[in-house]
RNA sequence: GCGCCCGUAGCUCAGUUGGAUAGAGCAACGGACUUCUAAUCCGUAGGUCAUAGGUUCGAAUCCUAUCGGGCGUGCCA
């Protein structure tokens, strides 16, 4: 039973007698923020005074005489302006708690009203290897999928990888001109993701050349405006002073890229083999889109050398998402879509959406600013194209009632587009939804760059985590009272699921909304608020169990009923009910870190407890027991919390 | 220029949609291992919630302005 759907349930029918938006009201009652407010408070009767007429006291003590829940909770308080303050009943507890016990889902109840959900998360682009920017969309993605097919949803991921853009064009080319035989043969994907570097960098090498001249007359004048507003402007004039400002900082970001521009062509005038590859493909730029223009018109060249390459590419993810324990229902890439798109275009064409403007087909919308591109000049189709054949697939084939992008903040303008578009295309009943995320930020609080060279690839990263968090298993192995008890193979099995725990949840538990600091250190910090925590009080109640000598199904099935004699204990029975609360909270909003949070009050009640009540060497064999089952119940809501996370947990740690 | 997001403890971040005395984790300081793993627990200290106004019973949260930062902005995805 999820308690606080329940109180919210008895209160609304009481509220539903006396207002017409008894929802609204209802939802003001909501966990208690302090543990001495009781464990749940209703916030309505405030609100509510001036609707009804009445002091909010008075508002309150209405509400209570007409609320039936004294099978739940203890007569409840007014605090306060108006506070309705409640306080379960420890045996309502005792009872509940002992169902949660024997429950297979551990109390959480599938959805009355089961959706179709697809959600499209990780999509990398094949041509460059996965790094530590794929990592959100991917964790997150794969949490919300495993939360929300828990709930009783019917989902399906779906990796829509970018295998048939730009970014392919360049490979090609690439290929023809620059390969090194014997480096693809040896390994294929490395030698095709340096060919994409060096045809990206020769491309922006000349693109910058040619902007260069118009980036220094731009400094100058900038100079130059800043020189005379300095002039001008007087002492106390503010909005003067205001635009001064404006203008320097214009003037600094010009200047930065002036250093950045010269900076790239420095780099690649420095070097004389660059230099000369440079010069022998002074059209490298257009010469790529080519390719990839000739991919799409079916040149059958670039369909082979196409049909070549993806197989590698996509095991070279798929190495990767192995390592992750990821796996996806679809992997529906830009290229499955490729035939659908000229047809996307005309129906648009002939519902009047799209018209052409500067040899483009573009759909207009009100209050966007740029229009939304669905055919580019050169006839190419773009990635707004496939995202809409992506909707039609999916509504169409998939019978989607709810579509998730777990895509990046930062393409947040291209999604209002998109949906917009696809609602006057006649697709109004989905539900498109940007699950959007902060981007991910170096220590020096600048966002990662793409193809800045010395970014961590995502193997790398993981290898690093599980070597790190192999010396601290083995540091903790080895300091144990009672010696050692693990040998090499269970100390790198388990540094596995350590270190790459610590990478998931180091993404999950924050906002997803927020930006965030990547940082080694915190990343695979062994203490306080990471995964380790909770999977070393797993594996704490495990060592209870060994010592005690009972298997799990024995105290599962054992008539013994939890008694919550102790503070510490009732604490972590009425935690271990609020399970399904913070699933539920956490599907509806998107939100993984509303269970990490959980999970991690969840560890932390039960460290108190653990330390406060002793239970393999408790005498009273009634208390004993109940113990046990406590602790089997907190086992496995962390096992199966963390396994919604795509975190995995081990017995001995 | 326009649009979106952000500013909370020394650091990294929460804050359940407007609720009571703003919370965690690191770092600091002080306690707790002959007893189920001290990767732990308990306690202390740390705040003008960027600033200034406004809305109301009540604001970190909503509105306005200002300051500071990030991102996006017609043919990359």
């Amino acid at each position: 039973m999820n308690i606080l759907q329940e109180l919210r349930g008895r209160l609304h029918s009481v509220l539903a007698s006396k207002v017409e938006d008894a929802d609204r009201f209802a939802a003001m009652l909501t966990p208690s923020q302090n543990p001495e407010f009781g464990d749940y408070q209703a916030n309505c009767a405030m609100p509510l005074s001036k609707q009804l007429g009445k002091p909010p006291r008075d508002v309150a003590a209405d509400l209570i005489a007409e609320l039936d829940i004294s099978d739940l909770c203890e007569q409840p308080e007014i605090a306060g302006p108006g506070f309705i303050n409640f306080r379960v009943k420890t045996n309502f507890l005792q009872q509940q708690i002992d169902q949660v016990s024997q429950s297979e889902r551990l109390g959480v109840e599938p959805v009355a009203e089961k959706q179709r959900i697809v959600i499209d998360y990780s999509a990398p682009n094949v041509a460059k290897p996965m790094h530590v920017g794929h990592l959100r969309s991917t964790v997150i993605g794969n949490a919300l999928y495993r939360i929300l097919s828990f709930l009783g949803h019917d989902v399906t991921s779906d990796n829509h990888i970018g295998d048939w853009g730009t970014q392919f064009g360049m490979i090609l080319y690439g290929y023809r001109n620059f390969v090194d035989q014997a480096a693809y043969e040896k390994d294929a994907v490395a030698e095709l993701s340096r060919l994409y570097r060096l045809v990206n960098r020769l491309g922006e090498y000349h693109q910058t050349v040619e902007e260069l001249p118009g980036l220094e007359w731009k400094l100058s004048e900038a100079e130059q405006a800043v020189n005379d507003a300095e002039a001008t402007v007087e002492q106390d004039d503010k909005r003067g002073k205001k635009q001064l400002k404006k203008l320097r900082s214009d003037l600094e970001s010009i200047r930065a890229s002036v250093k950045k521009a010269e900076g790239l062509v420095a780099e690649v005038e420095q070097d004389a083999e660059l230099k000369k590859l440079a010069d022998a493909h002074p059209e490298i730029h257009t010469d790529a889109r080519k390719e990839t223009a000739k991919l799409h018109a079916g040149d059958p060249e670039n369909r082979q050398l196409w049909d070549e390459f993806l197989p590698a590419c996509l095991e070279a993810m798929n190495v990767v998402y192995r390592r992750l324990d990821i796996n996806f229902d679809l992997t529906l890439g830009e290229s499955y879509y490729q035939p659908q798109l000229a047809s996307v275009v005309e129906e648009l064409k002939s519902k009047g959406l799209a018209e052409e403007s500067q040899g483009a087909m573009c759909v207009f919308l009100p209050e966007e600013r740029a229009p939304f591109i669905v055919q580019k000049q050169d006839g190419a189709f773009t990635y707004a194209t496939t995202d809409l054949a992506t909707i039609r697939y999916r509504v169409e084939e998939l019978k989607a009632d709810t579509i998730l992008y777990v895509v990046d903040a930062r393409q947040g303008d291209h999604f209002q587009m998109l949906f917009k578009t696809a609602r006057k295309w006649g697709y109004d009943d989905v539900a498109l939804q940007h699950v959007s995320f902060g981007t991910v930020m170096g220590k020096d609080g600048k966002p990662f760059k793409t193809r800045a060279g010395d970014i961590v690839g995502l193997g790398d990263l993981l290898d690093e985590a599980i070597s790190r968090a192999l010396g601290i298993v083995a540091a903790n192995d080895d300091a144990k009272p009672n010696g050692a008890e693990l040998d090499d193979a269970a100390r790198a099995r388990i540094a596995e699921i350590v270190g790459l725990g610590g990478i998931k949840y180091a993404d999950l538990h924050h906002n997803r909304e927020s930006d965030y600091i990547f940082d080694w250190d915190k990343m695979l910090a062994m203490n306080g608020d990471t995964a380790t925590y909770m999977q070393y009080a797993y594996a704490r109640i495990c060592g209870i169990f060994r010592k005690a000598g009972v298997e799990r199904e024995t105290i599962r099935n054992s008539d013994q009923s939890i008694q919550l004699g102790h503070d510490a204990e009732r604490a972590l029975a009425f935690q271990l009910l609020r399970f399904d609360e913070a699933l539920a909270a956490s599907a509806q909003e998107y939100r993984p870190n509303f269970l990490t949070n959980y999970l991690f009050e969840t560890a932390n009640t039960f460290s108190t407890f653990y330390d406060k009540c002793p239970v393999a060497s408790e005498e009273d064999e009634a208390t004993r027991l109940s113990r046990l089952k406590l602790c089997e119940t907190t086992a496995r809501i962390l096992e199966q919390g963390l396994s919604l996370l795509g975190i995995k947990t081990s017995e001995r740690m």
